[in-house]
DNA sequence: TCTTACATAGTAATCTTTATAAATAGTGTA
DNA sequence: TACACTATTTATAAAGATTACTATGTAAGA
């Protein structure tokens, strides 16, 4: 556990925003001056393997790390990117439902809904 | 309606094969040697803002196209990447919590389900 | 102390997708 | 037919995120 691994795992369990890797590397980089991007991805990638940390890409844009602490579901706006946790109860019946449809071994699944979030509805209102 | 965008539409229509745009453009080389990539992304992104075609993007991999006939969810394979098609009702109940929940104005959802396909379960119980 | 294993830094390379500019073709009009 | 206008294609450059690779450093154990 070195210092720069640390930083990253305390940036991932206090800051709830759904940062990119380019977030934490950003705001790391006045405490670690010489740590590399590289470092930031070897770390999530560890993270990743070992559980404690999910990864939500989106095509293009850069892939966002959650700190995985109970089950929930991500909404996403369409205008800024932001990214909001809501509760529901979780789908376990349609992972069922599709192995036994597709003679599938299911793992997990994914879910996310898309929108536009209270800032960007009420920009948008303005512009009228 | 070019010929190239024609053949990109029937190529998307009668495969059913979730095809990446790389894909589609080596699948059509033959009849069109000259044909560029770019081309091939301009038509999916023509194809997707009238919505005949439907986007799946997978982080770092390419994105999949699908054409869109009716409301399904994929399931995706962990090992090979392949993708199937599976019917289960329509979760609208989700959108309108999360909005409920978020204030968000909810457009859309995005569900897949990941696990292994028969196939590949078949020969990773071969390799023990 | 020596060795082994692993983490990091720095950078090059990869891959997908988009942007740009020039060439091409189609359509409608005078 | 000649001309202008528009959209599409081609070719290539560029962008951006992520990975690969190599050398360096560092900590723990024998």
């Amino acid at each position: 556990m070195t210092p720069q691994r640390q930083a990253i795992l305390e940036y991932l369990v206090t800051e709830h925003s759904h940062p990119t890797a380019d977030d934490i590397y950003k705001a790391l980089s006045a405490r670690f001056p010489n740590m590399s991007v590289a470092t930031v991805y070897n770390n999530l990638r560890v993270f990743k393997e070992v559980g404690l940390v999910q990864e939500m890409n989106y095509g293009d844009a850069s892939s966002r790390f959650d700190f995985v602490t109970s089950r929930h579901y991500h909404i996403i706006c369409d205008a800024c990117g932001k990214v909001v946790d809501f509760n529901y109860p979780v789908l376990d019946e349609i992972e069922s439902v599709a192995s036994q449809l597709t003679g599938f071994k299911v793992d997990r699944h994914r879910l996310e809904v898309y929108g536009t979030c209270p800032a960007c509805q009420a920009e948008q209102a303005h512009k009228h």
